[in-house]
DNA sequence: CACCAGGCAAGTA
DNA sequence: TACTTGCATGGT
């Protein structure tokens, strides 16, 4: 079986089993970004608490939140976690944001998106998984992000090396997969709810795991 | 009590 | 280039 049809089955198995993520469909792009950063290494939950502190004061938006100062910014995010850490990354994504399309994100859209990433990965703060969330999931573009659970959940089913490299993996999936941004966003929300439940780190996977059948 | 959560950058050798 | 450490709150 090659690759395409191989990840297509994985992809099968998860959403016949979970059904559709939805995941954020309905916000803004700028809202989305917003989590992107904020959910860095932190659970959804504190995320979610952040982000209606700033929707109850209107401040899901570039132009308010940049008029904000910054310590009502930390202090609004701080059930986020590295609330200081991440008052300055979203500092320095407004200050590219201004620079690069005037706080206009539609325009984004539009834009070369290997040319779009590079930018992104050189604002402090915004790693390739953040880069690669706000591509997919803010601005729609096809590009697949990876994180800890895809990377656990390949590797544990033999089909990548536990180390391999967060580019590497990208292009494991680019490579073998239409760029349908349709397909990258169900499918990585898939792989985060499936390792979220059932593939938690050092214990082997669970039965009921919708992908236990497979070779692993 | 320990450990982890949808990472990233800066420092060290 | 390849490790290590700081960042911080909240839930299990």
């Amino acid at each position: 079986m090659n690759r395409r049809a191989t990840l297509m089955s994985y992809f099968q198995a998860m959403h016949l089993a979970l059904g559709d993520s939805g995941w954020w469909p309905a916000k803004t792009p700028f809202a989305v970004m917003l989590g992107a950063v904020l959910t860095q290494n932190t659970s959804w939950k504190g995320v979610a608490k952040a982000m209606a502190n700033l929707e109850a004061e209107d401040l899901l938006d570039p132009a308010a939140l940049r008029d904000l100062p910054v310590a009502r910014l930390e202090e609004l995010i701080r059930p986020a976690g590295y609330f200081r850490l991440k008052a300055k990354r979203l500092g320095n994504l407004l200050d590219y944001l201004d620079q690069a399309c005037a706080f206009d994100l539609a325009a984004l859209k539009a834009r070369d998106m290997a040319e779009l990433r590079q930018e992104l990965l050189g604002v402090s703060g915004i790693g390739p998984e953040t880069a690669d969330s706000i591509l997919l999931y803010a601005l729609g573009q096809p590009s697949f992000v990876i994180d800890a659970y895809t990377r656990r959940i390949l590797s544990r089913h033999g089909l990548v090396p536990a180390d391999e490299p967060y580019e590497d993996l990208r292009d494991f999936f680019m490579d073998a997969l239409d760029h349908d941004p349709a397909l990258f966003n169900e499918f990585h929300a898939l792989l985060v709810r499936v390792g979220h439940h059932f593939c938690k780190p050092g214990k082997p996977l669970c039965a009921i795991c919708p992908l236990d059948s497979f070779p692993h």
